[in-house]
DNA sequence: AGCATAGGCAAGTGAATACTTGCATGACGA
DNA sequence: TCGTCATGCAAGTATTCACTTGCCTATGCT
């Protein structure tokens, strides 16, 4: 559960594809990857990125809507506000920005 | 930077590591290991949590004093309150727990 | 001084994982 | 219907990483 969710973040490049979708939410897995080449200078195949892409569904930080023969790619921050209250005592908790 | 910080929290056992540390500040490595075997069952050498210390030391999640021939561990949560504001947008920041 | 305790360094091993290449499927347009 | 575009599946490789084993350093106690 959380599990999944760390496992997920550990990764750049799938940090850099959660940056692309918090810019722009509902991206294709092409419009991903020409993103990333273009603006991140990765140049990465678009195998790669799909299975980046599926981890970060393992870990429902991405939801995934296909229309046709399109999947689009929107971004979930729920899983995110979770896991890291989780060392935070009581003190700290409060003033979370 | 937050690299490092990310790269730390995807192991299960530093994990736990953390959550000992909320519990209970300023344990050796000892003291560490011990806990960590009787409460979660973990039977792990002495290395490997002082390797995974390391990790969580060089993240900043863990600062160390020396004492004598002891060293205990203190636990940092600044660099947890930073790392996930990233990818929340405006609205969803403000009601943060 | 001598010995036990707390921790550190380094090399080696096995498993996990990021990435590639090649082929298959399925939807849209001419 | 045929070709193309967007994506999925599978196997192979190479690197990363967690963990162990063995030896070394240093502090404190008797």
């Amino acid at each position: 559960m959380a599990d999944d969710v760390f496992k997920a973040l550990a990764d750049p490049t799938r940090r850099r594809i959660l940056d692309e979708l918090v810019e722009r939410d509902g991206q294709s897995l092409f419009e991903i990857c020409a993103r990333l080449a273009t603006k991140h200078g990765l140049g990465l195949s678009r195998q790669a990125i799909s299975q980046h892409l599926a981890v970060l569904e393992a870990a429902d930080l991405v939801r995934t809507r296909r229309q046709g023969r399109y999947k689009f790619h929107d971004l979930n921050t729920e899983p995110l506000e979770r896991i890291v209250t989780r060392w935070l005592r009581p003190d700290a908790r409060e003033n979370t920005p």
